[in-house]
DNA sequence: ATGGCAAACGCAGTTTGA
């Protein structure tokens, strides 16, 4: 089984790039981040065609997230269990043996905004969500992109970004606070020393120098670990004409008994 | 110390992203 998370920035921009994606990966499940579509935009006949359904939850212009998957979601949950839909940042579903669960963490812009405050208030809500759904489901994955580089190591310049939005010790304690509840960075987990990135800003040529931070993630709950294989991040497709500011990652998982 | 680039909205320039 392989899953995997891509921040589009914009899937009507993007829908060409993510039909040959898929189309040549074939992953299991497909989460995507930055929509920017309402609901009664999502290309379900296009990806229908390619043999994948969609659960999706979007409003217009900002935010919206969506899960691609070859076998049906089952379950699904589209926003916060409350039936708060303001920013539409989450979405679930059971696929197979997996729980998934996507997430787009609001930016923060910076910390001294306004933004930054509802970070990490969206963070504490959704420690509290997973644990609540880790009951339900022991075999969970939350993939998306976090808009937080989780140590250091995951990010090309750690002096000049120092405390900066993305990498704050608050974020950080608070994404600290998710693995606590027993869940795992696959990436971290397979390459203890790698140093790669999911994202680069468009501007100042970053992609070409690669300098970028790698703050989109595939967390795994502890139950998944023995089936943990190989993961990676596709950097190719941030080569692509215009490309998303992200690139696509994914994890392949053994067979679940 | 700051901007850079891209997208949405909408038709110029602002807002947002990370």
């Amino acid at each position: 089984m392989k899953i995997s998370a891509w921040n589009v920035n914009s899937l009507k921009v993007r829908l060409p790039q993510v039909l040959d994606w898929l189309a040549a990966q074939q992953p299991d499940v497909l989460c995507l981040q930055e929509t920017k579509l309402t609901d009664a935009q999502f290309p379900v006949e296009a990806l229908r065609a390619l043999g994948y359904h969609a659960l999706f939850h979007g409003q217009p212009s900002y935010n919206g997230v969506a899960i691609l998957s070859r076998a049906t979601p089952v379950d699904p949950l589209c926003g916060w269990p409350d039936g708060d839909d303001s920013q539409a940042r989450l979405c679930a579903a059971s696929v197979g043996p997996l729980r998934v669960v996507n997430v787009y963490v609001p930016n923060g812009q910076s910390v001294a905004s306004d933004k930054y405050a509802y970070k990490l208030a969206w963070l504490a809500r959704l420690r509290a969500f997973l644990a609540d759904e880790l009951l339900r489901h022991p075999r969970l994955a939350l993939l998306g992109d976090f808009n937080i580089a989780p140590t250091d190591m995951d990010v090309y310049d750690p002096g000049a970004w120092g405390e900066e939005v993305l990498c704050s010790p608050a974020e950080r304690a608070a994404l600290a606070g998710i693995h606590e509840l027993g869940f795992h960075d696959s990436f971290r987990h397979l390459y203890p020393e790698a140093r790669a990135w999911s994202w680069w800003d468009y501007r100042a040529a970053m992609f070409r120098r690669d300098l970028g931070l790698r703050i989109d993630l595939i967390l795994v709950s502890s139950a998944l670990l023995p089936v943990l294989g190989a993961a990676g991040i596709d950097r190719e497709a941030r080569r692509a004409e215009r490309p998303s500011d992200h690139a696509p990652i994914w994890l392949d998982l053994g067979d679940l008994p």
